[in-house]
RNA sequence: GCGGAAGUAGCUCAUUUGGUAGAGCGAUAGCCUUCCAAGCUAUAGGUGGCCAGUUCGAGCCUGGUCUUCCGCUCCA
């Protein structure tokens, strides 16, 4: 398998290349690489940049234009450190971890301890399960991890891999970034102490009664949001996939309690209908329901995605009942409900309630990874004379394309560039265009394959005769012509 | 984080028992003028990932470190 990266054929080969190719056009540097680069954290380039704003534009239209009921909000990354009490990141999003050292495998400590009372129940010893079980409650509760490692030790928990216990100490793993807040150290050590948001959504929840108020919003509605998220993840690999800074696109969408089911499956059906409008097929794409359910959620599935290395997460959609509201309604001590005005069955107002709510959470690296992966291709074909030709193209849709035309003079004589910068005024009012006079044509036209640019117009000595164009299809690399007047309409239709 | 592998120009690679680095492509400038890359000329670009050590001398040997890839693990 080692080898298996350098195969060109293999999916881990040609995920290379892709991740190659970014680089080599502009779309994804890796952060710091000046510096040996910084793991697991990378850089959009003036290509990749424009690529991701697009996709964010297609995604935040989607939510707050085309729907009445969604607005979009822009909180903060840093938040007050009880938002994180009260959504269970600090309880849950930390887990003690242990190793062993003979086989190097790590357990979550509660995972490690859980199994073997089930092994200890299997065997009919209820009651010594509970025990242990009881007694790993109270440790992890007073996080006394040394505690943790004597209850392992004591009962002579082996790993199922090595069959030894031979464990290193227990060790926590935050995966929550930790940062001071003001110039001065505090004077009660940790008083200061504020998170990098670890999801977007908790930002949108407190923000619940004021825009609900402001914006006279009534249920069902939702708020959108996207952002920067920081999650300190112990391994983060596979290119952009997992990333210690990623960005979400995540909407909440606020319910009738009883009605989250209903909501949950028009809000899986909808997402999923979206991904394949910016032109993921069908195929591609898999609802995956979760058989664990996180702590906040009574449904959640996602929707997954065939990447380079298997199907994996694109988008979640959970159920998140009221779970967040109650928990900030009861760490703020501020109510937070909503007056349903709208008539029951028995034609009296539902009243007051607290919301439940539906969530759709997509990572943007991850829906950008989607698409250029989709994208990227090496094609090979014989020409008329029988040598072989070849390019590598990135079939980007033409509608979330960061460059969407190239403007290229024949020659760059003759007063072709004149009549092309023209075209390219004109043009570049509506949209990213790309002007190019130096070398050959098709060597020119190979550039913008690759940097997936979805059309091309050459001016050459025809067009100062009757003002006509070639206009060139990345994806068909058919030509056609067309009058000069028409480009920037046939344009604008194309990537509508 | 553990184990394994790797790191030489923007990219792909060479330099084979240690003697202060080359090529192709690409880029830039100019020439040519031709509707699907790879015509001609010139130029730029590397303190060999980084830091130490051994040596008269290190891209090559040793240690550390950073980064990447593969496997494991993790991913509320």
């Amino acid at each position: 398998m080692a080898n298996e990266t350098n195969n060109p054929a293999s999916p881990a080969g040609r995920f290379q290349e892709l991740i190659s190719h970014c680089k080599e056009y502009g779309y994804i540097f890796q952060s710091s690489e000046l510096y040996d680069g910084l793991s697991a954290v990378y850089d959009y380039g003036q290509m990749g940049a424009q690529l991701k704003k697009n996709l964010r534009d297609e995604w935040w239209k989607s939510m707050t234009q085309l729907n009445e009921n969604i607005v979009g909000i822009d909180a903060a990354i840093f938040m007050h450190p009880t938002v994180w009490k009260a959504s269970g990141h600090v309880d849950n999003f930390s887990d003690p971890m242990i190793d062993n050292k003979d086989s190097n495998k790590r357990y979550r400590v509660d995972h490690l301890i859980e199994g073997y009372a089930d092994e200890l129940k299997a065997a009919g010893k209820t009651t010594e399960a509970d025990a242990i079980l009881s007694a790993m409650d109270a440790l992890l509760a007073k996080d006394d991890y040394a505690g943790l490692k004597t209850l392992i030790e004591d009962n002579k928990i082996k790993c199922a891999v090595s069959k030894t216990g031979n464990w290193t100490d227990v060790r926590q793993f935050n995966l929550m970034f930790k940062t001071e807040f003001g110039a001065v150290a505090a004077e009660v050590e940790g008083d200061n102490i504020v998170y990098l948001r670890p999801e977007t959504a908790q930002g949108i929840f407190v923000n619940f009664l004021n825009v609900q108020k402001t914006g006279r919003m009534k249920i069902p509605f939702g708020i959108a949001q996207t952002g920067k998220a920081f999650r300190n993840e112990i391994v983060a690999r596979q290119f952009i996939f997992r990333m210690r800074e990623f960005e979400q696109m995540e909407m909440q969408f606020f319910v009738r309690p009883g009605t989250q089911k209903e909501w949950y499956n028009y809000w899986k059906d909808e997402r999923k209908k979206w991904h394949e409008s910016i032109g993921i097929p069908a195929a591609k794409l898999r609802f995956h329901d979760h058989v664990k359910l996180a702590h906040y959620a009574d449904m959640a599935l996602d929707i997954e995605f065939e990447f380079p290395f298997g199907w994996k997460e694109l988008e979640g959609i959970h159920s998140r009942t009221d779970f967040d509201l109650t928990q900030h309604a009861t760490f703020s001590k501020k109510k937070i409900q909503y007056f349903d005005n709208d008539l029951n069955e028995e034609g009296k107002p539902y009243g007051n309630y607290t919301p439940y709510v539906v969530e759709t959470s997509v990572g943007l690296d991850r829906l950008f990874l989607t698409v250029i992966s989709l994208a990227y291709a090496e094609e090979k074909w014989a020409k008329e004379d029988g040598t072989e030709d070849s390019r590598v193209v990135l079939r980007i849709p033409a509608k979330i394309a960061p460059m969407k035309l190239a403007i290229l003079p024949l020659l760059k004589k003759d007063g072709l560039p004149e009549i092309a910068k023209e075209l390219m005024n004109d043009c570049k009012q509506a949209f990213h265009c790309f002007y190019e006079e130096k070398d050959a044509i098709g060597k020119r036209y190979r550039r913008m394959d690759a940097i997936g640019t979805p059309f091309c117009v050459t001016i050459d000595h025809q067009t100062k005769e009757d003002n006509t164009v070639t206009i060139r299809y990345r994806d068909s690399m058919l030509q056609e012509r067309i009058a000069l007047s028409e480009v920037k309409n046939l344009v604008l239709e194309k990537i509508s």
